[in-house]
DNA sequence: GGTCATAAGTAGGATAACTAGCTATCATTG
DNA sequence: CAATGATAGCTAGTTATCCTACTTATGACC
């Protein structure tokens, strides 16, 4: 499937990359800085971030290193070149995409205003 | 599966609801509307529209009647009272996550200015 | 007759996001 | 010391959405 045909989801990849943009993080701190940016809108599960994350790795968009703090082991990940390309263009399609469904909400009339 | 945690897609529902709030259509000519409200961006295929139309009649917020209309049968959409309730939720929940995922986006730093 | 626009569908597949579970370490608290 | 909770990571399996590709049919136009 075609990257490009895919506007109407995956936003969260968008969202992932744009929480790394600030510098490295790994996994959990990840989940938790999207929390507090969106608040319980974004207080994603576990089942939904780390299979995101590798997905974005292996899409080469995320680079991850093994380290281990406090005697917990952590994943650390980095974007790519290709990561902050695929931000880049990913943050164009959201604000044409956005916009283009704004206007659409708002034409339509609010019967129940 | 809960329709609240179902913030990240979903989208598609709300643009068909919001181009029937103007008025019944029937499937083709929501197509087209909303080919030319949202220019190639939403020229969405017809394997794409007809279940979905088919979807949001079988939830109750959709009601659509055949007709023949130049030898060409039709099925006729119009928002139930339903339809037209979940519009609303939607518009809001629709700004609430949009506003949410830009505010996220700018506050990342822009690498490729 | 052939092709295009109109009008409606179905079948099947890819994939995203979720639920529900698991392992493990460290700190805190009873 | 034992139990709990926060931290940190993972997988398996389910569900639903959207897509591709295809079919059927009429009317208009060349």
């Amino acid at each position: 499937m075609r990257a490009e045909a895919q506007i109407l989801k995956g936003h969260l990849d968008t969202l992932l990359l744009a929480t790394l943009a600030d510098g490295p993080r790994h996994g959990y701190a990840v989940k938790e800085a999207l929390r507090e940016a969106g608040g319980a809108r974004f207080d994603l599960p576990t089942g939904t971030i780390y299979p995101a994350l590798r997905r974005l790795e292996s899409a080469g968009l995320l680079e991850g290193t093994w380290s281990v703090v406090g005697g917990r082991r952590r994943r650390t990940y980095a974007l790519t070149a290709a990561g902050r390309r695929r931000l880049s263009s990913d943050r164009a399609s959201w604000q044409d995409f956005a916009s283009a469904v704004t206007a659409i909400l708002e034409s339509a009339p609010c019967p129940a205003t």
